[in-house]
DNA sequence: AATGCTATCTTTAGTGA
DNA sequence: TTCACTAAAGATAGCAT
């Protein structure tokens, strides 16, 4: 920071952080190109202010795309095993707790997901779709057009057709 | 950077540039922190190097895959309308071959879709599935359930199945 | 290979126009 | 409000160990 040491926290005055939002955001995206290019590794950063609806994307929307759906596409057990971030640098013994609530999560998880198979099977409005894997969900559909596709045979031999 | 100037280009000798890519990777992850709590902004970075498997991903995964969706749930053209990059800011002459480069992108990606459901129709195995955005997936859903609940229900009638 | 050091380069909070 | 400036703080390339 400059001119004076700032306190990690929320800034309170909405002109000084709307200003640091700018530069930090400029100085974000510089750093990630910088990365890119340098040792040659894909990246991205995606900013989401609450405030605003306009979300900012480094690098170009494909290559953010690209990026998220190369990280989408791997096991979910990689997404959450083989995930480095800063706390386990500074704070290892949160390591203990940390894998805890990956398991917790793993667990809120499925129990989403079997909620919404089951929300299916009753007709209810698919409305939470977004926040299904779409691997899950590939899964979850094979399961459901199997099955439909069981019961329509099985039908169809009832009153002999073809 | 330090010691001397670096030219802003892939660094070469393997062993400066993995030890470049670990102080830059904290150093982003860093900066990410730092934004999202000075600014309260949701904010997300993804490094994925082709040579690892291993997605480094910022903040917590709950807290990456919740930006992520919040990005992904967007209507498609605000993806790709609202977003800003450095570019814009640096070749604003780009604008209008990007523009029409994102138009045959959306040409593209709804023949992937049409070709995905043909596929899924003629009971081919599902192994793009990831590449499939999910609110579309939503709907292709839907339309497949709506459309054997129906083959079932005149069947049953066919049967007399109450 | 990884860690610590530090000179040097980069980022940015506060300021004033 | 949004620049441009700059002092102070932060990041890091090269080197030593």
């Amino acid at each position: 920071m400059a001119r004076r040491k700032v306190k990690l926290a929320f800034m309170t005055k909405a002109a000084a952080r709307k200003a640091s939002l700018k530069k930090r955001k400029r100085g974000l995206f510089k750093k990630v190109d910088e990365l890119s290019t340098l040792c040659d590794v894909d990246a991205c950063a995606i900013i989401f202010s609450p405030s605003e609806n306009d979300p900012e994307v480094w690098p170009s929307p494909l290559g953010a795309q690209e990026v998220i759906m190369k990280f989408r596409t791997l096991p979910v057990v990689e997404q959450t095993q083989k995930m480095v971030n800063l706390h386990s640098f500074c704070r290892k013994s949160l390591t203990k707790s940390e894998s805890q609530h990956r398991k917790q999560q793993r667990e809120n998880h499925h129990k989403e997901l079997i909620n919404f198979m089951y929300g299916c099977l009753v007709g209810r409005e698919i409305q939470y779709l977004n926040i299904i894997d779409s691997r899950e969900l590939g899964s979850l559909l094979n399961l459901k057009i199997t099955d439909a596709s069981r019961r329509i045979e099985f039908l169809k031999q009832a009153v002999n057709i073809s």
